[in-house]
DNA sequence: AGACAATAGTGCAGGGACCGAACGAATGGG
DNA sequence: CCCATTCGTTCGGTCCCTGCACTATTGTCT
């Protein structure tokens, strides 16, 4: 705290997060809430309306007698964040504005297979540029969710984009002008579950997707976990089952040889089935894979019984040692969601008592963008005085 | 933030964790550490020396021209926190002064077997007493370590304090006249490791202590895990090996049921020997156990193995999912490390890559009462206001 | 209809805290 | 002996919050 300067930053960014938080309100109501007085409420608001981050809404309906209060409420219209995912086969953009409200969703295949991540980066900084036409003006910040370990904004580890290790992503998107950050899209993706959806304001939250791996994100203490070396809350290599299959890390029995999208389509089809057509789409597949189990198919069910218990089994050991409020299953779990909670829920119930713990993500395969879009705001919450002033008198 | 009455005591806090982590320095020198002008800090010190947080020491010898800073150090003589662990069979008292220095430390026996929870803190009671009028003047606060879980001041699961449920402890000791909190011990004794000893400053850390049981306390971004509800960083009960022995828990195949005391002794040796006798103390068993392993007794090393191939089983995962710089051995785990390490990092090398990342505790059983009184202390390092003025002067 | 109570929002003086600059103090070097 | 250098303090200025007074607006009671 050096000097008065920072009080400021730190009344504003209260005010604002009430507002975030608890909706549109009276200048009278904010003051009771933040414990500061009216007046600096009013000037609290003034200059926030200056910033175009607030604005005066309705006159509020007085219910009961006295004065009725100016309604002021979030206006996100001037900010928004973006986010941007990068995978193995799409790049995708989302931006949300302050108030949480989606302004700008694109995605876009990369069909072409060896593209250098250069020059994806090229496409990805396109797309952002169209948004920023399009729907997302205000941009304040972008983020860039990659499917492996971060250090900075340089890939560390990327075991499906091998080609990106040692990318610098942020300075193949300088070129627009934005802080740039860097984050592991499942990392991402519990901060958006945290951020927006049922569990929105939950503290402590597992997060798990369901990829050709697994990835996981964990949130505690309102934090995400990231670990001495960036690795924290890393569930696709647990050590489980020792002796089990080989998996890519060159180790056996990992955690995602079990569960993952590979370990489902050996399981539920034989090496000749279209189902394990290396050439056909995943989405594609998994949707056939979906059909199936829909119309009854034993052994389809029987695969996905076998990746529910599995999942328990990890997710036991996750939920004794996070204590978490929820585990979230995103990714092709989330899909194929119906068919995996009765077994996971069995398999928990025999390792821990909270057995109740589990969801579905319906954030859909948004999630590691929206995270993202929703990190980039994050500097307009912690400190409102780096939006610029707008002109308008 | 309110008002400046708040930039005061954050500058105040920043000051004296100055002078806490980098040791005594001139005036200007905290100026530079703190980024605050000459001015601020001299007025911030003043204050400090008049709520006998700080000193002046010597004066600082020149080194080069210009004239010489008098120095600042850390006062810890006016202020201490106390720690107090309540354990199974003893009670024991350490005061920590505001230097980190140990200023009392005591430990009683508790070989009344059936004592009730009131009596025994009526005599935890009579120990601060005696140590806040022996060396510890000063206490800002009380800080009681239990194994079990807990809720606020009350104690909502001991294993191995099946009386204590329920037990308000803070209410037992209210009239001392000082705040107490209580906490898990091995998440007190991880807050030891991380704020004395070689892992000072580390924020990532786990610690195992090997009990009759097993008990975890995990350190992440320099905070504490608690999760949802407290129970966070419980490792004891991680089902690793389903379908295995019987646990005091209801399951089987807990981990405690794998490297806990209990599990050292049945493999070490037959139920008729000394050393399953339940009536000697398990430090004295713990010792011959010792005698023995650097006797070369066979059977007992290959019990220890065993042992330390277990805790590797668990550490893998722990390794995995929270990527700690270190995992510290503490408890029976410490006193027997010497054995226990080889086929620890064994077991580890075959799971993850990290597998130097663990070390013996040297804090040895005072690990939770020193966290205890750390934790005790914090208040004065977060708000140094909370300490009234001295008379004198 | 009019008076009164209640609530919302603003204006203004006051005080606390930090900053910047200037100044005295103490030391080593030339 | 003078000067450059560094330390610590003093003093005026600025910023921001607070508390109180004051106006504005509405409902309710007589």
């Amino acid at each position: 705290m050096q000097s008065q300067g920072q009080v400021r930053s730190a009344n504003l960014a209260a005010a604002l997060a009430c507002l975030r938080d608890g909706g549109p309100r009276s200048r009278a109501r904010l003051a009771a809430d933040t414990g500061l007085t009216k007046a600096t409420v009013s000037s609290l608001v003034a200059e926030l309306v200056e910033r175009g981050l607030v604005a005066e809404g309705a006159v509020h309906r007085p219910g009961s007698v006295g004065r009725p209060g100016t309604l002021v409420e979030l206006d996100g219209r001037g900010v928004c964040g973006i986010g941007v995912e990068v995978n193995v086969d799409y790049l995708a953009v989302l931006a949300l504005d302050l108030g949480g409200a989606v302004r700008w969703e694109s995605r876009l295949a990369l069909d072409v297979p060896g593209l250098r991540p250069v020059e994806v980066l090229a496409r990805a900084s396109a797309m952002v540029a169209e948004a920023r036409a399009g729907g997302a003006a205000g941009a304040v910040g972008i983020t860039v969710a990659v499917p492996g370990g971060v250090q900075g904004s340089v890939v560390r580890t990327a075991p499906n984009l091998p080609g990106w290790v040692g990318t610098d992503v942020a300075a193949g998107l300088a070129d627009l002008g934005l802080p740039v950050t860097v984050g592991n899209d499942a990392d991402l993706s519990a901060l958006a579950e945290v951020s927006a959806g049922p569990h929105a304001g939950v503290p402590d939250l597992v997060y798990l997707t369901g990829e050709v791996g697994v990835g996981g994100g964990v949130v505690t203490g309102g934090q995400l976990l990231r670990g001495s070396t960036g690795l924290g809350g890393e569930v696709g290599h647990l050590a489980l089952t020792p002796g089990d299959a080989p998996c890519g890390c060159g180790r056996r029995g990992c955690w995602e040889t079990v569960v993952g999208l590979g370990a489902l389509l050996r399981a539920a089809a034989d090496p000749d089935d279209p189902l394990r057509d290396p050439g056909r789409d995943l989405e594609d597949r998994l949707a056939d894979l979906l059909a199936r189990a829909r119309d009854g198919d034993a052994r389809t069910l029987e695969a996905l019984t076998g990746i529910g218990t599995g999942l328990g089994v990890g997710a036991a050991v996750l939920v004794a040692l996070f204590d978490p409020a929820v585990v979230v299953l995103g990714g092709y779990f989330a899909v194929v969601g119906e068919f995996l909670l009765d077994p996971l829920r069995t398999a928990l119930a025999q390792r821990v008592d909270a057995a109740d713990r589990v969801a579905l993500s319906t954030l859909g395969f948004t999630a590691a963008v929206r995270g993202g879009a929703h990190v980039a705001l994050q500097p307009v919450f912690t400190d409102p005085t780096t939006v610029p002033l707008e002109a308008s008198a």
